[in-house]
RNA sequence: GGUCGAGUGACCGAGUGGCUAGGUAGAGGUCUGCAAAACCUUGUACAGCGGUUCGAAUCCGCUCUCGACCUCCA
């Protein structure tokens, strides 16, 4: 059985019920990075925002097809040299071998914030051929001309014939028609400013180039992506994502490259993450306005003022709604790192505290209504920040078992069990987070720790305070923190 | 200039007509040799001005402010 969801779809501007082409599958197309350079930490926020989303459709019963690109060819520059071949020249090495170190770093990064891999991640640059024969479908629907080498799409015929250009990004197709902008490259070759280029006929000096039956040359950007959703998913698929600055051009062009090859649009669902900020402003190198994300786990920067860990800053993402922007700070991100501390701790007591509670008892109901609503938060387009205030008030109620502040005969040990194992299971499985301490020395340490507690338990039993606050003194130095409590002393990595 | 979106308490951030999340910080308390942790209680919140309504943070209008896109961008 599959869960019922409903999804805000960018193309309605509506939440929408969730109804697989294929009943009990999904197919999923995200737009991955372009690799020219090191990995943006607002690419970070999309992907963790659609590797939450991939989890969560698993988790609620779906077999998904999740396809994410690495484009590796086709953007073009202001003075029109191609990304890959301008990172290439800087870093005096080959194309492929610049695609190949960013999209190692891509995945590093993706590694380091707990994602899944996708189920398929194709590449442009392996996909030459599809997008030859896209090219070649929409020359022969007619919404394509052939300039000096080079392919262009026919926007004005395009949106002449009755098909939706500008739905998505809520242009008005007469706007587009009378757009004068004069700054665009191969203006001269184009027949309208609104047109885009399928193929590029490639410069004397232009290291990325193919063989078409137009010219040596290369594909436009947008074009990888349609091909390439198309071959894996099919030219009819459920949920195609994204960034928001993506809907225009990419996407847009996307959508026109599809029906003009096909004749109907890519996909059913439009998902749009939106941005990062820093400090209330966009990310933006050219005003120091911006920080990578090992500037940020290691605190080399001026913006902030110590170190946050990976989890820390996944868990402050998911503080916020993927379809809300979100201004990093370092005060919102001491509070997350405080809040997911918190978390990390109920985890553990989860998964060790073992009470002895009754078969039931008065707080069942409301520990089912709690999880009950966790479930219906993620159903409601992926509220994980509404589902995260149900989790913390899990975590207030194991916390009182454990510590007694709640009578044990309000909690059924069944329900115990299952709030444990749900929040085990949510917090790992679909939020995706773990806890960074667990070292491999933990064993040692946990052995010296048990020997340094017993030994200070016999000062403390000849109320030795001075030796006693010497040793906490000095593990708290260490990172080390001793909490004495009723039931004898315990630690943790503070 | 055009298009779209947003303005919630000290900070972050959910919430779309009555039931007024959650995290962090603050205050008070329980516990404790002390401290910390944990737990309990608590706060002046819905940009402004009008309007619709029995009732609005939530709907409508205007104003102000901010952001994104319009050009490569997650």
């Amino acid at each position: 059985m599959t869960r019922k969801l409903s999804i805000y779809n960018s193309l309605s501007r509506e939440k929408e019920a969730l109804v697989p082409i294929t009943e009990g599958r999904l197919g999923m197309y995200v737009c991955g990075p372009t690799v020219y350079n090191d990995v943006h930490l607002g690419n970070c926020r999309t992907f963790v925002s659609f590797d939450i989303i991939y989890r969560y459709l698993l988790k609620a019963g779906y077999k998904v097809r999740y396809v994410r690109n690495i484009t590796d060819v086709g953007h073009l520059l202001d003075d029109g040299e191609d990304r890959m071949s301008k990172g290439a020249r800087l870093d005096q090495l080959e194309p492929m071998e610049v695609a190949q170190k960013y999209t190692h770093g891509f995945h590093e990064m993706m590694q380091i914030f707990n994602t899944l891999s996708p189920s398929i991640e194709p590449r442009a640059t392996g996909h030459i051929i599809e997008q030859i024969k896209m090219v070649h479908d929409i020359l022969d629907r007619g919404y394509a001309y052939i300039k000096n080498g080079s392919v262009y799409f026919d926007t004005p015929k395009f949106i002449k014939d009755g098909h939706p250009y500008g739905k998505l990004s809520g242009r008005i197709v007469e706007d587009l028609l009378t757009e004068t902008r004069d700054n665009l490259k191969n203006q001269d070759e184009k027949n309208h400013p609104s047109d885009f280029a399928l193929w590029i006929k490639a410069t004397e000096e232009h290291i990325m180039r193919w063989e078409s039956p137009w010219s040596v040359g290369f594909p436009g950007w947008h074009l990888e992506c349609s091909a390439m959703s198309t071959k894996y998913l099919g030219e009819n698929f459920d949920i195609h994502g994204g960034g928001n600055d993506l809907k225009f051009p990419h996407h847009e062009n996307e959508i026109a490259q599809n029906v003009g090859s096909c004749g109907h649009a890519p996909a059913k669902y439009w998902l749009h993450t939106n941005m990062l900020l820093l400090n209330g402003k966009k990310m933006s190198k050219s005003d120091g306005n911006t920080i990578s994300p090992p500037e940020l786990f290691s605190g080399q920067s001026e913006h902030i003022s110590k170190a946050y860990s990976p989890m820390v800053v996944k868990f402050f993402m998911m503080q916020a709604h993927y379809r809300s922007p979100l201004d990093i700070t370092d005060d919102a991100l001491q509070a997350a790192e405080k809040g997911f501390k918190r978390l990390m701790e109920t985890l553990r007591i989860a998964q060790e505290h073992q009470p002895t509670l009754p078969a039931t008892g008065n707080k069942d109901l409301e520990i089912q209504k709690i999880i009950d609503g966790i479930w219906a938060n993620m159903d409601d387009d992926f509220n994980v920040p509404n589902a995260l205030s149900g989790i913390f008030e899990l975590s207030g109620i194991i916390n009182s078992i454990k510590d007694g502040h709640l009578k044990s005969e309000e909690v059924g040990d069944n329900s115990w069990k299952e709030m444990c194992s749900f929040i085990l299971d949510f917090v790992h499985q679909v939020m995706a987070l773990k806890n960074e301490n667990e070292e491999s020395d933990v064993k040692t340490v946990g052995g010296l720790m048990d020997l340094i507690i017993d030994l200070r338990k016999d000062i403390r039993e000849k109320k030795d305070w001075a030796a006693s606050d010497k040793i906490r003194d000095a593990l708290l130095e260490l990172g080390i923190q001793l909490k004495d409590g009723k039931a004898g002393t315990e630690w943790n990595r503070s």
